[in-house]
DNA sequence: CCGCGTCAAGTTCAT
DNA sequence: ATGAACTTGACGCGG
């Protein structure tokens, strides 16, 4: 028996006192540092108490937790002030056996050319790793990251990668996992790179659609090619799904999913073991519709199966 | 209180 | 060469 979870990125909505607060450069004090860390650690157990209330099982933590949170500008240690509390969240995580995730965004980029850039990428990812090691999670709770820029040549481009790799720390590095983009990076080029490390591969649906590898696949293929790449440690195997927003560019995310479009998604998927992040703009009402609609979905009589 | 320009960051593409 | 988009909402100022 396969089993299909699904989670949701960052936010709820619907959820009071769960939104993230933020600060800019100049207003970036002391008492404004701590006044939104302990607002926004208390939003995030709000949201762990949240998904345990609905049964799902994968969250993606917002970078955003720490106000600069691997900047110099935000000069405290954090890390010791809110450690209890850290823990404390840590244990609400692991008792309602919620899988966490993060994301570095766009601005981390471990393949730049520029010497600053790279030594950025390594601070961002230690500030990332030390978030969930302080909420005592296993290596099963992944760093997802996207290869970089291409620089107008992609196999060197790639080298750089595997060469600024070994400037993570080990702790970092059994974390990270390798997505695939809608701009550069196919996930050809991912799995490529993922073999390289030994890491494993997250195969982004909306990604693969705008950026397909010239030699085709359907994303069920390429999927069955990423688990290749999930070893025990690492947990279940992790996708992305998401759909075009209709009136958006290329890669922008819809503000609902879609049944008619999901469902034959589901369908296809259903009979492998996979943990689905889903990235639309109505966040937990997507993952709860969906849940619901997969569970649904898999209790109809299905006459055509054996 | 509301509205709107602005916000740490990197790369790519358009003008 | 300069600037907007990406993803995204929240901040923070001015009125």
């Amino acid at each position: 028996m396969t089993t299909i979870r699904f989670g949701y990125a960052c936010l709820a909505l619907g959820v009071p006192g769960s939104e993230l607060r933020s600060c800019t450069a100049r207003t970036a004090t002391a008492q404004r540092l701590r006044e939104v860390t302990a607002h926004n650690l208390n939003a995030l157990g709000l949201l762990v108490d949240y998904n345990a209330e609905n049964s799902i099982r994968l969250f993606r933590i917002s970078s955003n937790l720490i106000p600069f949170g691997s900047s110099p500008l935000n000069f405290l240690p954090w890390w010791e002030e809110f450690s209890d509390v850290f823990a404390a969240l840590g244990e609400r995580i692991a008792r309602t056996s919620l899988r966490v995730s993060m994301h570095p965004g766009q601005y981390t980029v471990l393949n730049s050319p520029d010497e600053e850039v790279v030594r950025r990428a390594v601070a961002d990812l230690d500030y990332h790793e030390r978030v969930l090691r302080l909420l005592n999670t296993d290596e099963s709770s992944k760093l997802i990251l996207h290869l970089g820029g291409a620089y107008g040549d992609k196999p060197v481009s790639c080298d750089r990668f595997c060469r600024n790799w070994e400037r993570l720390s080990d702790s970092v590095r059994h974390r990270v996992v390798l997505e695939n983009d809608d701009r550069s990076y196919h996930i050809a080029d991912v799995l490529r790179v993922a073999g390289r490390l030994g890491i494993p591969a997250v195969f982004d649906c909306l990604h693969h659609a705008i950026n397909p590898p010239e030699v085709g696949g359907t994303p069920g293929f390429w999927i069955g090619e990423c688990a290749k790449t999930w070893h025990p440690w690492d947990g279940r195997q992790k996708i992305h799904y998401s759909q075009q927003n209709p009136g958006g560019k290329p890669g922008a995310h819809s503000q609902t999913i879609s049944l008619e479009d999901f469902l034959p998604f589901y369908e296809s998927i259903r009979n492998r073991d996979l943990d689905v992040m889903l990235e639309v703009k109505d966040k937990n009402l997507s993952a709860v519709k969906c849940m619901a609609a997969a569970s649904g979905f898999s209790t109809l009589p299905s006459p055509e199966l054996e």
